[in-house]
DNA sequence: GTTAACTCAGTTCG
DNA sequence: CCGAACTGAGTTAA
C-alpha cells in the first residue's frame, strides 16, 4: 500500500490492476496431511498394534528421535535417491516448490553405508529403555517410546521446502507456548509437570512425523534460509539443520575403503569455547570434550573421536558444513539465539595446548563466498545498537519525539527523500466520540499482578481461564478476543496481562524501501508471538466513512476490521495433543462492531507497515477497559521468528465492497510487490 | 547400562 | 537490579 509515501507522491498513481483477488491461497500449506495422519487414536494401549489404521508403509518413517533418520538412509537405496514413491504419495507438499529431489544427497552421501547405519539403529531397545525411565513421562510420550518403528506410518517430508519449514516451526512453537501456558498456570498435576516445554513439544511433533529434512545430508537443508533464526536447539533438529540436541557437532558415517569414516555435517558455535575470529566469514571452532578434571585440577586433553574425528576428516575432504552461530543479543542477554550462517568448509585444523595442560582441537572454518550475509549482518546491527558503528542514512533519531519509551529512528539508505509526510505521533487510539461497549465493571481485583491459573481473576475468566500470554509476554494463541487488564483493574501496571498497553518494546526503525515507500523493521530479533505494536490512530465512524466513500479509497492509512482477511492457522491443530488443547481454538475473531482506524493524521509506527501476501506479522483484537468503557484495540504480533532488519509486513485484507468484483478496476487498488510466491498480485 | 554433549530454565549470590 | 555461577531436569547417540 505504500503507506509511507507522501500523499502527493507520483508513485501514488501507480495503480495497476492485475488479476481478480478471489484467488486467495491459504497461507499455511499442508505439508503434512494432518487430518489423515491424526486419524488414528494417539491413545492406544501400549503394545497393541494398530496396523489397521496405518497406511502400508514400505519405507517406514522415523517415529521420533534423530537416529531413526539413519534407518531411513539404510532403506534409501544407497542413499543417493531417497525417494520412495510411497513417501512421495503420502506427503504432498501443497503443490509448492517440491520439485526434484535428486540433488538431495550430493556427492559424499552417495557413499553412505547401509550396514553401518543398521548397526547403530536399535530403536526397540532404545525405546524400551526410555519408557522404563521415569514415571514423570506423559502418556503420550510413553506411547511414543513404545511405538514400534515399522508400520506406524507417518511419513515426514523427506525433502523440505520453505512452507514445510515454516509449518513445522509454527506448529512446534504454538504447542510449546501452550505447554508453557499450562505450566505457568500449574494446571497439570505434579506427575505431568512440564519442565521443558520445548522438548515435550518436539517429542509430540516427532511422534506425529511433523518435521522436515529428516535425512542427514551434506550441504543445504532445503527450506531453511541463511539468516533464519531459532530460539531452541530442538528447532534446528525439527527442520533438519542440525540433528544433535545438545552436541555441537553433527556427522554421519561414510563408508571408506577399509573402515567407516565420519564426516561432519553441521556445527553449532555457541561462543563459550572462545571461538571468536576477527573476520565474520571465519570461525575458529573448538573440538568437543574440553573439561576440567576437578581431582587433578587440570584440563583434560580432547580426544580425536566422535565429532572431533568427523571434523578432522572434513578438514581433509573439505566438504560443506552448515554453520549455526549461537549468540546472545546485546539488548537481551538472557535469550540465546541461533542464526543459520550458511555453508562453510574447514580449511585446516590444529591442536592447541592450553596453559594448564589441556590439548584442544581447533578447526578453521571459512565461509563459502556468494552467500547472503547473516552473521555479519548481526554483528553490524549489534554495533549500531552499542553505538560503536554510526548508523548510515539516519535522518531522524526519534520519529515518536519522545512519545515512545524507546527511540524510533528514521533511516534512508535508498534515495534523497528526507522524511515521511508529517503526522502526529500518538501511541494509541484517539476517539472522535465515545465509543465502545459500556460496562460497569471495575476490572479485576487482583492485588499486585494477575497470576496465571487464578480463576478468581475476572480478566482471566474473560479469557476463558487461560492467561493469554506466557511468562515472558508472548501471545500463546490467536483467539476471538484477548482481554487484557486495564487501568480499571486493581492489579499494578506491570501486570503480565497488559502487554499491548506499554508501547514499543522492540528497537524498530522506519526505513525507506527500494520500491514500496517507507517500511518498518526491527533491529531486535523477534520470536513468534511477540507483541510488536498496536494500530494507533483516529477512530472513524462507519457512517462517516460511507458518506465519504471516495475518501476511504484515498486514505491509505485506514485499518478496517470489516475487510476480508485470508484465513490462516497460527495455533497448532488441537488433535496433535488433544489432552492439552483448550476447548475453543477458533481463530475467527469476534469483533463486536467494526472498528475503523485512520492513521493518516495521527498514528504510530504501525502506519508504516507494508502489505504482504505472505506476511510475518498478524493482527489480533484486544479489549481492555478505560473510563468505564471497553475499548477495542488492534495489536500486531509476530507470526514467526523474524530476523533483524527484516521488513515487518501484514496482510491488509480485501476491501469489502459490492462493486469491486468483476473487470472494473476499483479505485485505489495497487500492484503488490511483496514478492511472495503466494502473491495475490494486488491489494488495496 | 553408562555417559558425554557448545541445552534450558530457574535460583542464588556477589 | 544486573550478570555470573550453579543446579536440576532433560534428550539422543555412542
Amino acid at each position: 500500500m505504500e503507506k509511507g509515501l507522501f500523499p502527493n507522491s507520483p508513485h501514488k498513481s501507480e495503480i495497476i490492476e492485475i488479476k481478480p483477488l478471489r484467488s486467495l491461497a491459504p497461507l499455511i500449506p499442508k505439508p503434512v496431511q494432518l487430518s489423515s495422519q491424526l486419524g488414528f487414536s494417539p491413545f492406544f494401549p501400549i503394545g497393541e498394534t494398530r496396523e489397521t489404521q496405518a497406511p502400508p508403509v514400505l519405507n517406514p518413517a522415523p517415529l521420533r528421535s534423530f537416529k531413526s533418520t539413519i534407518v531411513e538412509e539404510e532403506h534409501g537405496a544407497g542413499g543417493g535417491s531417497f525417494r520412495s514413491p510411497f513417501v512421495e504419495e503420502e506427503t504432498p507438499r501443497g503443490g509448492a516448490s517440491g520439485g526434484d529431489t535428486s540433488s538431495s544427497m550430493e556427492g559424499l552421501d552417495g557413499h553412505c553405508d547401509a550396514d553401518d547405519n543398521q548397526k547403530r539403529a536399535a530403536p526397540d531397545s532404545q525405546n524400551r529403555k526410555s519408557s522404563q525411565k521415569k514415571n514423570k513421562k506423559t502418556q503420550d510420550q510413553q506411547q511414543a517410546d513404545s511405538r514400534p518403528s515399522v508400520g506406524a506410518g507417518l511419513a515426514p517430508n523427506d525433502e523440505g521446502d520453505r512452507e514445510s519449514v515454516n509449518f513445522v516451526l509454527m506448529t512446534f512453537d504454538s504447542l510449546r507456548r501452550r505447554l508453557c501456558q499450562l505450566e505457568d498456570a500449574n494446571q497439570l498435576d505434579s506427575t505431568n509437570a512440564i519442565k521443558r516445554a520445548d522438548l515435550r513439544a518436539s517429542n509430540t511433533l516427532m511422534f506425529k512425523g511433523i518435521r522436515t529434512n529428516p535425512n542427514k545430508r551434506v550441504g543445504v537443508a532445503p527450506g531453511v534460509e541463511i539468516g533464519d533464526i531459532f530460539f531452541f536447539r530442538i528447532e534446528l533438529c525439527l527442520v533438519g539443520l542440525h540433528g544433535q540436541v545438545m552436541s555441537g557437532i553433527d556427522y554421519i558415517n561414510i563408508k571408506g575403503e577399509d573402515k567407516d569414516e565420519p564426516l561432519a555435517l553441521s556445527i553449532v558455535s555457541s561462543g563459550i569455547y572462545d571461538d571468536d575470529a576477527e573476520d565474520n566469514d571465519i570461525l575458529i571452532y573448538s573440538g568437543q570434550g574440553e573439561h576440567f578434571n576437578k581431582k587433578d585440577k587440570h584440563l583434560v586433553d580432547q580426544k580425536l573421536q566422535r565429532g572431533n574425528l568427523a571434523l578432522d576428516r572434513s578438514s581433509q575432504q573439505h566438504n560443506e558444513v552448515r554453520v549455526i552461530r549461537g549468540l546472545r543479543d546485546v539488548g537481551n542477554k538472557s535469550v540465546k539465539i541461533y542464526v543459520y550462517d550458511g555453508l562453510y568448509k574447514i580449511q585446516y585444523s590444529w591442536i592447541e595446548k592450553v596453559q594448564s595442560g589441556g590439548g584442544v582441537f581447533k578447526y578453521k572454518f571459512v565461509r563459502l563466498p556468494g552467500q547472503p550475509s547473516a552473521f555479519a549482518h548481526w554483528k553490524m546491527v549489534q554495533k549500531w545498537k552499542e553505538g560503536i558503528l554510526p548508523r548510515s542514512g539516519l535522518i531522524l533519531s526519534d520519529l515518536s519525539a519522545g512519545v515512545e519509551s524507546i527511540h524510533v529512528p528514521v533511516v534512508n539508505d535508498v534515495d534523497n527523500e528526507k522524511a515521511p509526510a508529517s503526522f502526529t505521533y500518538f501511541r494509541s487510539l484517539r476517539h472522535s466520540k465515545p465509543f465502545g461497549l459500556i460496562r460497569h465493571s471495575n476490572g479485576c481485583n487482583c492485588s499486585k499482578s494477575c497470576v496465571p491459573g487464578d480463576l478468581n481473576c475476572s480478566c482471566i475468566q474473560r479469557n476463558g481461564g487461560d492467561f493469554p500470554y506466557t511468562a515472558n509476554g508472548i501471545l500463546v494463541s490467536r483467539k476471538q478476543m484477548v482481554y487484557e487488564c486495564g487501568p480499571m483493574c486493581q492489579c499494578l501496571p506491570n501486570c503480565k496481562n497488559r502487554v499491548c498497553q506499554a508501547g514499543l518494546k522492540l528497537k524498530m526503525e522506519v526505513f525507506k524501501t527500494k520500491d514500496r515507500g517507507w517500511g518498518l523493521r526491527s533491529l531486535d530479533p523477534i520470536r513468534a508471538g511477540t507483541f510488536i505494536c498496536e494500530y494507533a490512530g483516529e477512530i472513524l465512524d462507519r457512517a462517516n466513512v460511507s458518506q465519504n466513500g471516495k475518501e476511504e479509497h484515498i486514505d491509505e492509512y485506514v485499518f478496517d476490521t470489516s475487510r476480508i482477511f485470508a484465513p490462516f492457522k497460527w495455533n497448532y491443530e488441537p488433535s496433535i495433543l488433544e489432552e492439552v488443547s483448550p476447548k475453543d481454538t477458533s481463530e475467527d475473531y469476534a469483533i463486536p462492531s467494526p472498528l475503523i482506524i485512520s492513521a493518516r493524521n495521527v498514528g504510530n509506527v504501525a502506519r508504516f507497515m507494508n502489505h504482504s501476501c505472505s506476511p510475518n506479522v498478524f493482527w489480533q483484537p484486544v479489549l481492555y477497559e478505560e473510563n468505564n468503557h471497553s475499548f477495542l484495540h488492534i495489536a500486531f504480533f509476530a507470526l514467526r521468528h523474524i530476523s533483524p532488519l527484516t521488513e515487518l509486513t501484514y496482510d491488509y485484507g480485501i476491501f469489502r465492497s459490492g462493486h469491486t468484483e468483476g473487470s472494473s478496476t476499483p479505485k485505489g487498488r495497487k500492484k503488490c510487490l511483496c514478492g511472495s510466491s503466494k502473491c495475490r498480485g494486488s491489494f488495496y
